[in-house]
DNA sequence: TCATTTATTATTGTATGCAATTTTTGCCAT
DNA sequence: ATGGCAAAAATTGCATACAATAATAAATGA
């Protein structure tokens, strides 16, 4: 009665979901890469039809983009579809510090500092380094035991390695860890209001590591490769 | 070169997808009812396969459950979803109203106004009056332009239909209407904090209204009914 | 040589067919 | 009647076939 090795879990248009999710995530898949369903198909071994199946659930979660008769292609957004998203990623992830500060079960305390391990350990790979950062917001969203916000966390989540890909800096996670461990302490403490802060401000430098050049207009990203160089 | 009538707009698995959502909202078809695919496609003249994808994309939007093997149904939430569902949308429309405290145009005013009234107007019919009040949160969101702010508060809404169909006291919408109107007054004065204060009471009393039971215990429910038919 | 048009090929949109699974029906024994 | 069991019907999971559309290559004429 086993089930195939490969059907972990759910229906294979899950799996293939999962799988394509996964590299999209990674930057294996950038954005506007072509998701032809046949290639993929036969690359994962199933037929069209699911290949589909997975395709219309990514672009209900915002990775993908289905252009009618066109193909699907990876999501490209634009800036301000970043800034808008990291808005309302703001409201929602506050509402999980604000569940969270000093609820924290001591198992959940481990399992969280040993993701941070995690990031720590993973700085040189910038793949996984993403990857690692946006799991720690799942992580703690998770913790919250609230459908619906776990839902949404994880889509935006998701999402913002794409802004991430498209705008983001090089270089562009490596504070974050730190920030991540600062919040950790004041959620454990109790501290809601500085927990809130600290996460505001969290998410409030990757947009602008992210998603900010067009409001300073270019110039200022552009000074800083200058400078490098000794230019300006 | 006109496209068939009845293809309003995207393909005609949309349609479909339009067609479900709409009727579960107007709680034409109730949570659990059986969606199967057969006869749905026979009633819309497709085939199973675009019945198929617009079922899919119900259960990605929290509408539809999608059992294995078994068949669709409309969903069931269960009353903690239902709180935690609650719980996310205030996060949410608190963002709303921030973005929208003192920023309402002239057309958008009249806009909901218009709605408001045409809330009053249908009053009577359960229904439509639900789909209304619903409507008028996702039309306020709509205002932002934040794409992901609009399209989780459209889901929410959606899911809220839910929530009340299955555990809503009767004439559960009635009040409603005016705390409409004086929402909109807070937002047009640009009194950001009232207007918060406001929709978080607002929702909250939608919330209590629909929700509430399971933590009062099921007897507050009941006295009502009970001293309606001079018990108790 | 280059633009334009026409074939050719690749890819998507949708229906349908068949195996697998579940649900229902009908039967029998208790 | 009623509980259990087997056969039948209905329904889902998935692949495949074919038409329709778009992308690409070839060919034609200036």
């Amino acid at each position: 009665m086993a089930k195939k090795a490969s059907d972990a879990g759910g229906g294979r248009s899950q799996a293939v979901h999962r799988a394509l999710k996964r590299a999209i995530i990674d930057q294996a898949l950038t954005p506007g890469s072509k998701l032809p369903e046949d290639s993929i198909g036969e690359r994962m071994g199933v037929s069209r039809t699911l290949v589909r199946e997975a395709l219309v659930r990514l672009s209900q979660e915002g990775l993908v983009e289905l252009r009618p008769n066109k193909g699907a292609v990876v999501a490209r957004p634009s800036l301000e579809e970043g800034r808008d998203l990291f808005l309302t990623r703001m409201a929602l992830e506050r509402l999980v510090v604000e569940t969270l500060s000093g609820n924290l079960t001591p198992d959940q305390i481990d399992a969280l500092s040993a993701h941070i391990e995690a990031e720590n350990a993973s700085r040189a790979q910038h793949a996984t380094s993403i990857r690692l950062a946006g799991e720690f917001h799942t992580l703690l969203a998770q913790m919250t035991n609230n459908s619906s916000l776990i839902r949404y966390v994880n889509e935006l989540v998701a999402r913002s390695s794409l802004i991430l890909a498209l705008y983001g800096r090089p270089h562009s996670s490596e504070c974050a860890v730190s920030e991540h461990r600062d919040l950790l302490d004041r959620l454990i403490a109790g501290d809601t209001a500085e927990a809130v802060a600290l996460m505001s401000h969290h998410l409030d430098s990757i947009t602008i590591r992210a998603v900010l050049p067009k409001e300073d207009d270019i110039r200022d990203v552009l000074s800083a490769y200058a400078s490098a160089e000794g230019l300006g």
